[in-house]
DNA sequence: AATAGCGTCGTAAACGTTTACGGCACACTG
DNA sequence: CAGTGTGCCGTAAACGTTTACGACGCTATT
């Protein structure tokens, strides 16, 4: 309602001056700053956000989009503590976080040509990252800021921090078969996800590395969720030459596997050894423990932050990293759902 | 980059009936409006938001403000599915929604003072309400139309939609008390919040109505999250006198008190009844199934993007429901965790 | 003493829209 | 033919800021 106006008004000031006075700009009384400030916080003025954004050209906030349907399955628990690391880091400068919900329905690349028209952000932190991912394109067309959380195939010198996935992969196979684990099935998710291709990329350095021949049925497809673990359970009951083991990329399918070998009597670390991604409230009460890796996800988000400011021309220069492509590392955390080969040698059906 | 003025210069037209061809206003001729409109969609021309908004003192978008700690534990698992709906809604009036995350750290009424402040949004939707909610009063002083995911005991006649937590309780409480148990335990959440207070509203109610005296012991506090529910299962196995059942008022206590009783040997359904709210991926592929409350996200977002509209002047007239109070009913799905008292009287260690 | 410099402040334009208002050309009425 | 209405369009003000620029008074310099 009141404006920068009525607050220069009730001062005796010019607008220009009150303006220079909360901005902190140079040419302006220390005394009168004071002043300035004191009415202010007193009259409870708060800037016009649009105001301030037509003058400026910019929004002085940041996107975070995120998909209804994200098909990594990265929904629950993931996105709140990477948010607040974000938050964390923005606040430095004075700059909001929103968070831009693209629904299931609508295309993410079309939601965010919307946004980015509008100039409703300065910056954009994109996630669920394709292998082709038109966004890239979009953004680096328009000129605007960004970051993917999660890299890419497409062209490009831009930012991105991507969770070590093709290190998890490895590791995982290696802890396998060093427990004598030869035939170890991978879940991967949808095909276009960028994901599941380092995922494999890992799986299958290791199993070469270990002179162990890649066999395409150990390929499991499945959506991201608890339905899709279930479904694996199944189809590895199923199977001829089942696996011994089989490494995970959520933490949600393991519950569905759990449940299916649950179901079939079986027990996880005994008769089907189970190494997943991620660590997780849900991954510490499954029984057995989860054999996972552990990431913070809220230095995840201030790492984002950082790296955004990075490539904002305004912000820039206290955040001289330059174009931050960067593989997050992740630790591994043992419990009890892998364990010894010979164990599972004999649970055919 | 391209405004309306370079739009208009290209057309040959003055910014004014450009705008109006764009807004569908009158005074325009049919021809040219089909001019305008091919002409913008080729030049891929979008109106900048902060002029409008500056203009017409509304920015087109609501604001639906979420914590990143939110003591209720609902995580964006439960969000997802209900931003999904009310954007659904919103889209028909050409309305945005965007999430504002409040830290963890910081205070939630302070956080939407100063998004009120900036006139960032037209509308908000608040969630995680609380027993006393400031955040209410602050937004009717501010005339800034709302709706709260839940109601609240702060005074004034403004629109919610709560969950049924009470008849969740009250229903599930006799459910018990017909498998014959008599000894029933509550789990609740941190006291400010409303829905705990709603919750053990409905406990005593069935209690009271089934002649059961009222237990304060049997009163169990935690934090709504896997460790809560593990600590309450800790509680209950070093009574003197435990419950035979136990009703929750969030799935993710499922789990901990599932992996407790797991620890102990102990089978949920036979040892200890347990009914909980809510029916999630997570309950279903729990074992034994849990017995819990199904509705729809989806419809929830949907009734609260109607309801706000329905508060805003601007669209009310699309939406004649007044202040909508509405309690929304859930349907009760039952699993095996749950069964005849007589089962468990013996399994005290 | 005239000039230059500095500190402080006011003036006014600009950002991209929307919209009230007036103007013009034309058709229709009497 | 004068007058009235109507359909279409342009003009310009306004929204709340920020900021380049100039103005003013004072001090220090030459």
């Amino acid at each position: 309602m009141r404006g920068i106006k009525h607050l220069a008004e009730h001062l005796g000031l010019s607008i220009g001056t009150v303006s220079r006075a909360l901005n902190a700009k140079p040419d302006v009384n220390p005394e009168t700053r004071k002043r300035v400030l004191a009415a202010a916080s007193a009259l409870g003025y708060v800037p016009n956000q649009s105001g301030r954004s037509l003058r400026q050209g910019a929004t002085n906030s940041v996107g975070f989009m995120i998909e209804a349907g994200d098909p990594s399955g990265n929904s629950d628990t993931f996105f709140m503590p990477v948010f607040d690391g974000v938050q964390q880091v923005l606040s430095r400068h004075h700059l909001d976080l929103v968070v831009l919900p693209c629904s299931a329905g609508e295309d993410p690349a079309q939601y965010l040509a919307r946004t980015v028209a509008r100039r409703q952000v300065d910056a954009l932190i994109l996630s669920a990252t394709r292998r082709q991912d038109d966004r890239i394109a979009l953004l680096s067309k328009a000129r605007l800021p960004f970051i993917a959380l999660g890299r890419s195939e497409t062209a490009g010198n831009y930012p991105w921090i991507d969770l070590d996935f093709e290190g998890v992969a490895t590791r995982s196979v290696a802890r396998l078969v060093a427990a004598g684990h030869r035939r170890i099935a991978v879940a991967l998710p949808s095909k276009d996800l960028n994901l599941g291709f380092v995922y494999l990329k890992g799986y299958r350095a290791a199993l070469e590395k270990h002179d162990i021949a890649f066999d395409p049925s150990l390929v499991l497809r499945a959506a991201s969720s608890e339905q899709g673990g279930y479904q694996i359970g199944h189809e590895i009951l199923s199977m001829a030459n089942p696996p011994t083991a089989i490494i995970l990329h959520y933490e949600l399918l393991a519950i569905g596997l759990y449940s299916r070998l649950h179901d079939a009597g079986l027990v996880p670390g005994n008769d089907l050894s189970i190494i997943s991604f991620r660590e997780s409230p849900i991954s510490r009460f499954l029984s057995p423990r989860l054999t996972c890796f552990r990431l913070s996800l809220r230095e995840l988000g201030v790492a984002l932050g950082e790296a955004l400011l990075a490539s904002m021309p305004k912000y820039a220069e206290h955040y001289p990293q330059g174009v931050v492509q960067r593989v997050w590392p992740m630790e591994m955390v043992v419990g009890e759902s892998d364990g010894p080969a010979a164990a599972a040698s004999d649970y055919r059906s």
